[in-house]
DNA sequence: GGGCTATTCATACATACGTATGAAACAGAG
DNA sequence: CTCTGTTTCATACGTATGTATGAATAGCCC
């Protein structure tokens, strides 16, 4: 059960939000319950009604806050004058550091696709978005005679999928393969291992010449 | 809601099991009630509690049953005299292949996951073994002059990211990206992007010479 | 065909849930 | 100080859930 905020500084909208991205994230929309968010906030039963007017609502709030400002970030990256391959790297090695710090981001996106349900609509237009930087980028790359030939939407979508699916099954690394992501050292290691895939898979073989 | 299905051909508990995997993994363990699931299988209410003592207990038994069958085809394929890269691609193909004759299998692995809480007992053996024959098929790649260097439990991780995250995130491909995995010709590219991706992430560049 | 075990069935129970309601407390303006 | 709009609070309501219970039924060996 998360812990009480402090009601002072915090405005109880926020500290909702904030009780509510953990409970979330924790337990699944279901599994989360209204009166353990609230209780979570420092807040009345009945608050998330009157601020959010519902527990879905709340939710979606939630995801936007989650998703919105990794898909700036990245968006934000890819738009840099710099050749595409380093962009690519740089993509995956901010999604790692975001989840690293927002731990709880992965899975809030994921549980109600593994339910699924519909994503919030600003979700799916903050994924939307990114996926459209992600297919601009593998042309530009293309263009430049630095990637392989091949879809570039497809191409997109393997970029984002490693850094997902590592912090995903982050406990079950832990668990089964030994690789916790918690220790910094490891996050290096596996984030230079995750660049150094993403590059090989994307990038224009030598033999393979120029186009 | 679950079809329901004959009940003579098919015992009650393998009807318990059939409908309880389309509605886990339709709806998520939560959202899928015993009383859904029965009338599904044509079952009583109590018919659950009977024959697997609980829902959680009929649901550990659901995913054992997902996991399991996919675990035993990769490891038996990995296990083949073959070059590594050819199992390599096997796998990402195989795995592909599976899932689309069981689509339910990645959303029914990742529910468990996305909430934050263990995975049953089951899976988590079968994932440990595919796991533990991924990393020795890397290693036997590296051994062999045809792989990159680098840490074989995170060379094998990156394997399965790909197939893993492109079936869960199904949906979101279909109405963000237009890609729409149901369709034969769409899921052939996809699978020979995918296999072409993670060939040129694992491999040896030529540039870099046998060792 | 009688008796026994395995299974199915209808129903009851306690509990947890999301939301609604209306009163109370509060803040700020005039 | 009083009024007014906003926010908090305790509580109630209706519903859906997983499981327990005990009677009824079916299959089967001897």
């Amino acid at each position: 059960m998360p812990e009480p905020f402090d009601g002072a500084d915090a405005s109880t909208r926020e500290a909702l939000l904030l009780s509510a991205r953990e409970a979330f994230a924790e337990r699944g929309f279901d599994a989360a319950s209204v009166r353990t968010i609230t209780a979570g906030a420092g807040a009345n039963l009945g608050a998330i009604t009157y601020h959010f007017g519902s527990k879905r609502a709340l939710y979606d709030a939630v995801v936007d806050g989650a998703v919105g400002p990794l898909a700036d970030r990245l968006t934000a990256l890819i738009a840099e004058p710099r050749p595409a391959l380093e962009r690519v790297a740089a993509v995956v090695r901010t999604m790692f550091e975001y989840f690293d710090a927002h731990p709880d981001t992965p899975r809030l996106l994921l549980q109600e696709l593994a339910n699924g349900r519909m994503l919030p609509d600003a979700a799916l237009r903050h994924m939307g978005r990114l996926f459209a930087a992600l297919t601009t980028l593998v042309s530009e790359g293309q263009a430049e005679g630095t990637m392989r030939p091949g879809e570039p939407r497809l191409m997109a979508l393997t970029i984002i999928a490693h850094p997902v699916h590592a912090n995903l099954f982050r406990s079950v690394l832990r668990d089964i393969a030994g690789v916790d992501l918690a220790e910094a050292p490891v996050r290096a290691r596996v984030i230079a291992n995750a660049e150094a895939f993403v590059r090989g898979g994307l990038a224009v073989w030598p033999e393979e010449g120029g186009a």
